[in-house]
DNA sequence: GTCTATAGTCGGATAGAC
DNA sequence: GTCTATCCGACTATAGAC
């Protein structure tokens, strides 16, 4: 049973948290190592969120909070997607584009990726609060966009699918990060490759967009 | 120093091995469970593969011998991209989608999935193994097909990156399964759902290679 | 080639000083 | 609220029987 997290002085032992877990997993993770990278003793652990799986939780909604943050600076105040028109609905699904492509691009949302991903291959209880906290919301406007944006041409089915696809060819570029190097024979993804990933991630939802029902 | 690999018996050892090290990490793994679970003691870790370090190594080389054998099922015998027409090479990488999309949906490559992903996450030795086993080979082809489908209207960082694209949008049915199951509303992918995917995949793929450079 | 037994290390939790 | 000290269980590796 993990008991309610008391407020810590700072957030060094979640980004800490974070980090380990991200690399080395739940299990993998100890929370001797995590202390002593947060220069504090393993106990204050156990104080402040009950123990490893608390901590885990934390580490999670933390993400959540971070994430949900960032993107709502991005999606604040935005319309209704039916009271877009269809061309609108583009626009506004390339803007949402380029916030989630500025975070998968992002080198601080590099931990964060490897804590959610390892969520998505072995789901905890971590998982719900990430899939409530930011991924429901994001992908339910996504998805409505994109089902404006279709005007009728495709059904809802169709508008869920076209956007995990848009959501999967930026999520590459974080979660096969490694590939992505490899392939592109870059060093890194600087300013220049990242502008260059905008274009043709651009074009591709435009193209993806612009096509009627498939098949 | 990991000592040479002996030849085991079967494979029960190996194929446990994939399934805990991509659910647990390299190190949230333990020897013990590895061993409980493919019904033999622990010690035969040692005699077989060195150690524990010896056995991820293994792991990752039947990982690449399998998907290896499975796309070359697919892309045998095919002709030299610059062979083809513009058309042809459409249908070419239309032929290796299929492919790489049956693999992403296929119940076993969950367990394969989940250790590569991992390696990508935090390399270790193992993703040279990877990469240069199946990686390297398949998405160079891919984006030697992509090349050749552009005929010239986009250079060939362009081809690399819509290579990287069309990747990324079958991925994320394996590697964001819970999020894709999530926002589909799906239990589970089976023959009607791979069916809807592959529509919407083909419609992308000729979406973007029909696309001129981009902006 | 597969097993049991064991040595040595490291992990998480907890008690209690301050 | 943060620390040190300590308990106990689980881990990897290895020796050696069969």
């Amino acid at each position: 049973m993990a008991t309610k997290p008391k407020r810590p002085i700072d957030d060094r032992l979640l980004d800490t948290a974070i980090d380990q877990f991200g690399r080395k997993g739940l299990e993998g993770a100890s929370t001797r190592a995590i202390a002593a990278a947060a220069r504090t003793a393993m106990s204050s652990i156990t104080y402040h969120y009950g123990g490893k799986d608390g901590l885990h939780i934390a580490a999670a909604r933390h993400i959540g909070q971070q994430i949900g943050a960032r993107m709502a600076a991005a999606l604040g105040g935005q319309p209704n997607p039916s009271d877009l028109s269809p061309e609108a609905a583009v626009d506004a699904v390339l803007g949402m584009v380029d916030g989630f492509l500025g975070l998968m691009l992002a080198p601080e949302s590099a931990p964060w990726a490897r804590f959610i991903v390892r969520e998505q291959l072995e789901p905890t209880k971590a998982f719900t609060i990430l899939w409530e906290q930011f991924m429901k919301p994001l992908s339910g406007r996504l998805v409505a966009l994109t089902e404006r944006a279709g005007a009728g041409r495709w059904d809802a089915q169709e508008s869920r699918l076209r956007a995990l696809t848009m959501i999967g060819q930026l999520l590459v570029f974080r979660v096969a990060r490694a590939t992505a190097l490899a392939m592109t024979q870059w060093d890194d993804i600087g300013a220049t490759e990242a502008a260059a990933i905008r274009r043709v991630a651009h074009a591709n939802v435009r193209a993806i967009l612009s096509a009627g029902k498939s098949s």
